[in-house]
DNA sequence: ACCTCCCGCCACCCA
DNA sequence: TGGGTGGCGGGAGGT
């Protein structure tokens, strides 16, 4: 009996057929942000990005157009690009800002009866005849009205992929206007951000339009793709599983590698209930995490009931197996077993981490990772540890996913 | 019904 | 000439 990728990755397309929400350039964006956001990035190669976040190309140029045109990125070479960091938007904003006032006289000159709209409320009845290419400033006849008019569409949509892009950087947000309530958006510019880039690493990341579980990886969700038709016995066993979690446990271990990282980021992290004890957290520093952590009690909790004495058995190499490369994580000090989290099944882990007042660096495979694990009785598995190479991710994810076959099987 | 925007075709560019 | 790049519109999901 196989079992798909996105069978196995996704378990809510089971139950539902493709989900564009989960594939938003927004949200590719946050991950792609959060994925190179590093001290330790300089280059990022296109092929690279694509396969790390699990997309075509094509889309990684439709964020990484973007991220170049407000500086966080800069085109290095052919497939290559510069990671510049938010330390350089604010010079690529004057300077976008700079020519587009620039522009704007240049317009105004040219065009002295009309009145410049700066505001973006304007697509409307706007002047896009007199920037277009295809059809000149001149619509005096209805192929080219027509032209016009898809021209107009066209670049409606590239609006929607560029504001989306922008959303997720958190330089502006969607609202509407107050009086027709149509949609809009609000410029939100560097508000909120240190001039330097240095304030909260993952504030602009967190993309605020969408709420709810993602796969980073893009790799299962396919449109048009109907449900899977291996439900039955596997979704019963899931169900099985699910109805034996514990909806109140939140448990936490910690390790010592935290201080170098917390240290760079403690000034802007808020850690939450899951708080390394090293770390005091804001606000309330004498507050320490209680360490529990009883992998005992949780694999036997959590353990399937075989009646094979040999599927037993397996379990049980595997459970052992799954203890001894936990407990070598944990000596590591980068893994934050998480029980329970009904509600983030239906949030993507970087709102997850919101939620918590986490902030976790979240990598596609770990979010491959988190759902996988959210589909084996909600053990969810955080990284704290932005030193993760995207290999020791992978292995992550591989172990995960071979655990999750074995217990499908 | 309208808004939103993912997807991928395909033309252009360039080494 | 082939691979990189990105403009563009179809059409499906979301509201």
């Amino acid at each position: 009996m196989a079992l798909s990728y996105s069978d196995i990755i996704d378990p809510s397309s089971r139950h539902h057929t493709y989900s564009r929400k989960q594939k938003s350039l927004g949200l590719l964006c946050t991950n792609f942000l959060t994925l190179y956001n590093r001290d330790d990035i300089d280059v990022i190669g296109l092929d690279d990005a694509a396969s790390k976040l699990g997309v075509e190309r094509r889309r990684i140029y439709d964020i990484v157009n973007v991220l170049e045109s407000v500086g966080v990125l800069a085109r290095k070479a052919k497939n290559k690009y510069l990671w510049k960091g938010f330390a350089a938007v604010p010079k690529a904003l004057q300077e976008l800002k700079e020519e587009g006032l620039r522009d704007n006289v240049n317009t105004i000159d040219k065009q002295s009866n009309n009145s410049v709209k700066v505001a973006d409320d304007d697509e409307d009845e706007d002047d896009d005849s007199d920037s277009n290419p295809n059809t000149g400033s001149q619509n005096e006849n209805s192929g080219i009205i027509k032209s016009t008019a898809a021209s107009r569409f066209a670049k409606v949509r590239r609006l929607y992929d560029i504001a989306n892009v922008l959303s997720s950087l958190k330089l502006i947000e969607k609202t509407h206007t107050a009086d027709t309530r149509k949609p809009a958006f609000r410029w939100l510019g560097l508000r909120g951000k240190s001039e330097n880039g240095s304030g909260d690493p993952l504030a602009p990341f967190e993309s605020r339009k969408r709420t709810f579980g993602a796969d980073v990886t893009n790799i299962c969700s396919k449109r048009n793709q109907t449900d899977s038709s291996v439900d039955g016995d596997k979704s019963k066993n899931l169900k099985m599983q699910k109805e034996i979690k514990d909806e109140n446990i939140v448990t936490v271990v910690q390790r010592g590698n935290f201080e170098q990282d917390s240290q760079q980021n403690s000034g802007s992290f808020q850690f939450g209930p899951f708080a390394p004890v090293s770390i005091a957290r804001v606000g309330n520093s004498e507050e320490k995490v209680t360490q529990i952590y009883d992998w005992e009690g949780l694999s036997s909790t959590f353990r399937p009931q075989y009646h094979n004495q040999a599927l037993r058995d397996l379990f049980f190499h595997y459970t052992e197996a799954w203890k001894s490369w936990i407990e070598k994580w944990l000596q590591v000090g980068c893994i934050f077993p998480v029980h329970h989290l009904s509600v983030a099944k239906q949030c993507c882990l970087s709102d997850v981490s919101k939620q918590m007042n986490l902030n976790i660096p979240v990598f596609s495979p770990w979010l491959s990772s988190y759902k996988v694990a959210s589909f084996m009785q909600d053990i969810i598995l955080f990284s704290w540890d932005n030193s993760c190479s995207a290999i020791q991710y992978t292995q992550t994810f591989s172990y995960l996913l071979h655990f999750l076959v074995f217990l499908l099987f």
